[in-house]
DNA sequence: AAATCAACTTGACATAAATCAAGAAATAAA
DNA sequence: TTTATTTCTTGATTTATGTCAAGTTGATTT
């Protein structure tokens, strides 16, 4: 089944034919999960993509066994892997859930033969791609160019609902500081 | 004109009609540039994306009025500021030559019409996003996880041929470390 | 070839942030 | 509601890396 979110945006950025429509209502799935599930384990090959309907999830590497978090997810995101989905590889980031969520996944076959039976679906996937790449960029920017102060008040600025969803310590690691300089410096701030 | 190596390059991902070949060839320009060439200043739209036939190119941005170089690009690849080019909007980032270098260059609006005018485009426009896309999260993930050494035994190992061609402070700040750092890093590894 | 300029190295020092550790507060479970 | 668990805060200390500075080497230019 395919929720009106979906359907409204994606069909923003092509208009899609009914037989499209139809075509995804068959490949797609929509999905319940409670918090703390996982969606993908590092090691493994993502070989969906999945549309956050409802709920936030994040994603986080192991380093030397502590978890950095590398992006937070929530309502009208798709999200995956990038290395591991396009290019069908092992992942070495997981994905887990911070909510009860609700999802509708894509195969990544059904992607590609969706992709070759109707061209127009490689505009939105094109669209998308650059969307979410856009995005990517802004955060290696953050990351390379702003002081930890700057990463926190731009958060705080963008995104302050986050603050209320995730526990502190994935902010922290996700804006690339340990949990104790976070403290430290909304402590200062505020 | 257009380059054997560009269209072999573009038609490994989905086989190019002659009309395609020939509006291609219209809208192309094969340029020649010396080094030190700035192809896009911060705050201007990147308009254009440059294919290098021959040459080397980096992009930085400026961190407190010091370069902090992004990313470094070689031959047979597509360079651009993601975030001006598809957004169409002022650029933070600032792309250079290296050396001196021949390009074929394609304008912004040209490339939106091909993707109108020819379906299939959007393929080559999808794959090679989602290509990009995932260099970019590998180097981000490097920058994330790795120490500076770990960073600099990848990037020896991956491009040993980039540190004959590049000043070694470029790759310092690309490698998010100081020209010092890096040095000692060096005299120590070696 | 000399002079000029840019790139690289090395040392001394400063500093931001990580780590270690312990306790407080908040949330979830019994 | 009490207990248990997780999250967050605060302090003391260490450490990696940045900054400043000076000198060397190498590359360009005249």
């Amino acid at each position: 089944m395919l929720s009106e979110v979906l359907i409204q945006s994606i069909s923003k950025i092509h208009p899609l034919s009914q037989a499209l429509i139809d075509r995804l209502s068959n490949v797609t799935r929509q999905v319940s999960f409670p918090k703390k599930t996982t969606l993908l384990t590092q090691g493994n090959i993502c070989d969906k993509v999945y549309f956050i309907e409802k709920g936030l999830a994040r994603a986080f590497y192991l380093k030397e066994g502590q978890e950095v978090t590398s992006w937070l997810m929530q309502e009208n995101d798709f999200i995956f892997s990038v290395n591991s989905f396009y290019g069908q590889k092992p992942s070495y980031e997981n994905i887990e859930l911070l909510e009860d969520s609700i999802l509708t996944s894509l195969g990544y076959h059904e992607l590609q033969s969706i992709y070759r039976d109707f061209l127009e679906f490689n505009i939105i996937g094109r669209v998308l791609t650059e969307y979410y790449y856009t995005l990517s960029e802004e955060r290696t920017f953050s990351l390379r160019l702003q002081t930890t102060k700057d990463r926190y008040e731009s958060l705080l600025k963008m995104q302050p609902e986050i603050f209320n969803r995730v526990p502190l310590k994935y902010i922290a690691s996700y804006l690339g500081m340990s949990a104790e300089t976070f403290s430290r410096l909304r402590a200062k701030v505020k």
